[in-house]
DNA sequence: AAGTGGTACAACCGCGAACGG
DNA sequence: GCCGTTCGCGGTTGTACCACT
């Protein structure tokens, strides 16, 4: 079966780099009328100069609303670091444990932090002597605030760092055995979280049933529903969904900066109706 | 002020899986 | 079952921004 042919190939006419905010206006008015899917058909039918796969990309990667951009919290980069013990580069079974972050955020942001953040945390449990890299990120500005918040997560803490080396020795000793369901990766989760439970939030270890109701929730669902969180299961969806479009053409129009209050809107739009399932 | 190197992040590329006729 | 097409994923690249010299 040879490849099929691709309007990233060689399309004349098709435009690259970055999307100007009249673009992304033309995306999120079609999306908004037609739903996220047929990508094929977004390019034809909305005069954008692009392929179907930019498209696509840009929507689920920054204007899908819900989406929670920048300052990952330490509890969030807890979750990343042992997931990516457990699973592996699976970035979008990763992100399906952070409903808020897309595939694409994480990956760039393992990458640039959590990668050599770890290496430290590795080289640091090669020689226990060696305790910089603790001094340092129990010294960061925010890691002093941060192990004072009710639901922070230490990734590096001794009992989470045994059961983090735990799951990389787990997989990196047994080839071929790699996590590959998300069963199987609940388990361990949930024995990791069990095992290192957040200070203080010990007592919302229901969260991860709520967690795992919230995963089988949104399989259920037409996929374009997934986008906007929870709020389908508490029957506001077209009210909701109206508004969360509303704000994000404001938040577009607005040029960015002064329509961040919008954005901020839509966080917490997102905020709520998936607070249940994304806090452990 | 200009040059340089590092960092962060958006976007692209290529591949494989899934789907439908 | 075959084939064409679409979609999703992970790796990589391009570039803007910032700190430092």
């Amino acid at each position: 079966m040879g490849r099929p042919p691709c309007c990233d190939n060689g399309g004349a006419g098709v435009k690259k780099g970055p999307w100007t905010p009249e673009e992304d206006i033309v995306l999120v008015s079609y999306i908004q009328q037609h739903g996220p899917g047929n990508w094929r058909s977004v390019p034809e039918h909305t005069g954008l100069m692009r392929c179907s796969k930019s498209c696509r990309l840009r929507w689920t990667n920054y204007l899908r609303p819900g989406i929670k951009r920048g300052n990952f919290t330490p509890h969030e980069e807890g979750i990343i670091i042992h997931l990516q013990a457990l699973l592996g580069n699976k970035w979008a079974a990763i992100a399906s444990y952070l409903p808020q972050r897309t595939d694409n955020d994480i990956k760039n942001y393992w990458n640039t932090h959590l990668k050599k953040k770890v290496k430290r945390l590795q080289q640091q449990t090669t020689h226990p002597a060696d305790h910089s890299f603790q001094q340092q990120t129990t010294t960061a500005p925010n890691a002093a605030s941060a192990t004072t918040s009710s639901n922070y997560y230490n990734p590096i803490s001794s009992s989470n760092l045994e059961a983090t080396t735990q799951a990389m020795a787990y997989r990196d000793t047994t080839p071929g055995s790699e996590v590959t369901t998300i069963g199987t990766v609940s388990k361990l989760f949930q024995t990791w979280m069990a095992k290192a439970p957040p200070p203080a939030v010990a007592q919302d270890y229901k969260a991860m049933v709520t967690m795992q109701e919230f995963q089988q929730d949104q399989e259920a669902r037409p996929a374009g529903f997934v986008i906007t969180g929870d709020i389908t299961s508490h029957g506001e969806a077209d009210q909701s969904a109206a508004a969360t479009f509303s704000l994000l053409e404001n938040w577009l129009l607005d040029d960015m900066a002064p329509g961040q209050a919008a954005m901020d809107g839509l966080m917490d739009m997102s905020a709520s109706c998936c607070a249940g399932p994304i806090m452990f």
